[in-house]
DNA sequence: GTGTTTAACCGGGTGAACCCTCAGAGTGGG
DNA sequence: CCCACTCTGAGGGTTCACCCGGTTAAACAC
């Protein structure tokens, strides 16, 4: 049996942190020098530890957990945070903690928990190579061994992600080829981001310093590109706005 | 110290369940007789086991967990789940999984545990009463101590609500009767659901059977009432429709 | 029985949104 | 240098969306 992996964990959730620090210490393939509940606490701990890998949630707030709730230190047992901060509501705290993590420690690697598949956090996570790292989903870790196997991976600057994300990966570059957004021109996405405001044609004009035979124009080839035949019975204006507002979302 | 609670818990994540449940028996104020991840196999646990509290997850699948993904059982070990079922994408079978707990066992007493406060989901777990219930928030579980006092509240009758979730059902109480969509007639609703769809008033007309200007004249009265006036620069219809949408979301 | 509200519908008028054609200037690729 | 595309703008015409005032009928509350 080969010596012990140490490594510094970090979740904000009490019951996720607790019980996967217990769970991981019983295995004795692993020695959790600490347990915390932020991003900060994350980062300070690394310092001070130098553990061989990282295990932390995507989402992790970037102030300490509330006060009186205690994360573990194995130098120094049991700690409090300092006063509550509230959320920000990013979800990268965690990317970026790997990130500062890998920029002052090459050799230590990052393991990533996460809730969800979300394309874009991947994206960001692997922007500068993926030695090292891991994205794992919480809900398909079906037992302890692949989170250690996963540990050890990144430990010697291997690589691990589940097949689930590597798929959204390769959908998302498809759907922003196929986006029906694909076709116009920026002058174009322009007038219609103004069109998804509730500007009319005297308010997008205003708006972009245009003429508004030239929002017109521009109106027009929109709903071309779109598709939007002209039908009777539909307020085109009306269907366009959602189209937008759902591929903007997807690529923005 | 009294005798340890008996309990039954349900999680479909692996690591929270099994965490959890190292957590709690290491207390020794627990004895958890069946750890499972899906809500079949919760209700034919609590059927053999007859405990005095169950742990649940409010996010439970319906179909059994991923082949191969162990669950465990104190009179049988660790046990496979079946064939895989896909997700429903609903939230809530953890709520009907305590419903029907309730409805065979009264004095069976049920923790749920959630993400995010969603006063909907609390609304649905107390229409028959709060007895021998509780709604908890994962990230607002600082200690052991917070669980386990829930766990022996519940299998006493009590009820246990996190703060922030009555906070919650007592703010969408207010937002509902504020609501910009409650001044609005049925009729004025219903034009006003065939706008957002991207119809203009003919085709509301052919779909609520009725003629263009009956159309217009609740159009115009819709506008009133949401307090869109006339402005030179602005669409009336489109600004209406994002408003319908939120507030028809809420509601909804 | 009376009054109010909602729902339906019409006619007339105005303004905005489309829709087509014509035209000029700038940019980039072949 | 030529061509295609984008962006800009105008004029003319049609259609649709408001906006107002008026009417009738049904339902409900007082």
């Amino acid at each position: 049996m080969p010596e012990p992996l140490r490594i510094v964990m970090a979740d904000d959730n009490y019951l996720v942190r607790e019980g996967a620090r217990r769970l991981l210490e019983d295995s004795g393939e692993v020695v959790v020098q600490a347990a915390v509940g932020s991003a900060p606490e994350l980062l300070d701990a690394v310092r001070r530890m130098r553990p061989e890998a990282v295990l932390t949630d995507i989402r992790m707030p970037p102030g300490a957990v509330p006060e009186g709730l205690p994360t573990y230190d194995s130098a120094a047992g049991p700690v409090n945070g300092a006063a509550q901060a509230d959320r920000t509501g990013r979800a990268m705290e965690g990317i970026d903690a790997a990130h500062a993590i890998k920029a002052g420690h090459p050799e230590i690697g990052v393991v990533i928990l996460s809730q969800y598949v979300d394309e874009s956090y991947a994206f960001e996570l692997f922007r500068d190579g993926t030695a090292g790292l891991a994205y794992l989903l919480k809900d398909r870790i079906g037992d302890l061994n692949r989170l250690l196997d996963a540990l050890r991976e990144v430990s010697r600057g291997g690589s691990v992600i589940d097949p689930q994300v590597v798929e959204a990966l390769v959908t998302r570059r498809v759907r922003l080829r196929e986006s029906p957004l694909a076709p116009l021109t920026a002058r174009e996405l322009d007038v219609l981001r103004e069109m998804a405001q509730g500007r009319g044609n005297a308010g997008i004009a205003a708006e972009l310093s245009l003429s508004e035979s030239s929002v017109e124009k521009h109106v027009n080839a929109i709903f071309a590109k779109l598709g939007l035949t002209a039908e009777p019975l539909v307020h085109r204006r009306v269907t366009a706005v959602p189209t937008f507002l759902r591929e903007a979302g997807l690529s923005g």
